[in-house]
DNA sequence: CAATAATATCAGTAATTACTGAAATTACTG
DNA sequence: CAGTAATTTCAGTAATTACTGATATTATTG
């Protein structure tokens, strides 16, 4: 009965946290990312532990090294998780950000320029028409409203819900 | 050299069109919808008739009419599109609703209720910690705000951008 | 109400993509 | 700097899903 490594944690998730992380992953897939990165995520969102290794996902996700290793890094990129590496520490340690959804959100907010930049190009193309032309205009006059009432949202939520201080890994 | 149907129109789409077309569906595919959904959607954005019937899109789309039947009722569900099945005509007519995208914001606005609701049901489970409850928390009053600020913002640009009154189909 | 046109359904396929598991690489330790 | 642990990479596979094309259904016309 060898394991994958020797972390002496219990290798099974108690069945509170599993559900929660099931349906996170489920609704981070609708968001396009891939289910195995939402479980990471999601535990991460809900541990306790100050880190969590790779090997302690492996084994509490079920999950190849392969697939942890590359969807730590999807979220490492996306900016919802940081890695630790100490010196003086083989594995590297791993921990949710303190505000990963808001990144989360920022993303999208971003993602109605890239709707408008597609109007943008239509609506200067010879083909147009003068209907079309007006649903495009109103399209555009509608993300661009968004993307501000957006972000103004986000500022004021962070003006009233400030980041408390990052804390360092203790030991 | 037999049609599909009579339709006289030219087979062949505009450049301009095709680059929409093509851009605005990968967009649409971004948002998890199938591919060929956001080709008939950006169509029907940009056509300057007032209707367009299925054998138009499987020509113009080169799509199979299966594909076409699927996705334009697929569009109808989401309430981005509508028919109209005027009697004394056998084909129906489809056209772009006057705000699809509108429409398309408001189910992601709906959306972060699924989130809530997520979070609203782990936080109270057993399992969970102080440090993760602190982070749900803080989620959950997040998109708590954005809720109601983006169903405010709709509600201002609409307000300030009224729907044009809308024209029935001439003929 | 028979004939035919339009649309819907559905089984099969093609293509995409997440995931595994092994091999290669990188980094830490004695 | 040799040995080993951790992580990354990558080829192969399993599973999902969009799409086609043929058949079934529905609706309109003569």
């Amino acid at each position: 009965m060898k394991e994958t490594t020797d972390s002496g944690a219990t290798p099974v998730m108690s069945p509170g946290l599993a559900t929660f992380v099931e349906s996170f992953s489920l609704m981070f897939e609708q968001f396009g990312f891939p289910r195995m990165a939402g479980r990471i995520f999601a535990f991460l969102i809900l541990t306790e532990r100050d880190y969590v290794t790779q090997a302690e996902l492996t084994d509490l996700l079920q999950a190849s090294t392969g697939s942890v290793s590359t969807m730590i890094r999807l979220l490492e990129q996306l900016g919802f998780v940081e890695r630790l590496s100490l010196p003086g520490h083989r594995r590297d340690r791993f921990r949710v950000r303190t505000d990963p959804l808001v990144e989360m959100s920022r993303r999208r907010i971003e993602g109605a320029i890239h709707m408008i930049d597609i109007i943008e190009k239509a609506k200067h193309s010879k083909e147009i028409g003068p209907t079309a032309t007006e649903r495009l205009e109103r399209a555009e006059s509608f993300y661009r409203h968004f993307h501000v009432e957006m972000e103004l949202a986000l500022v004021r939520w962070l003006e009233a819900n400030p980041l408390p201080p990052p804390e360092s890994p203790s030991e």
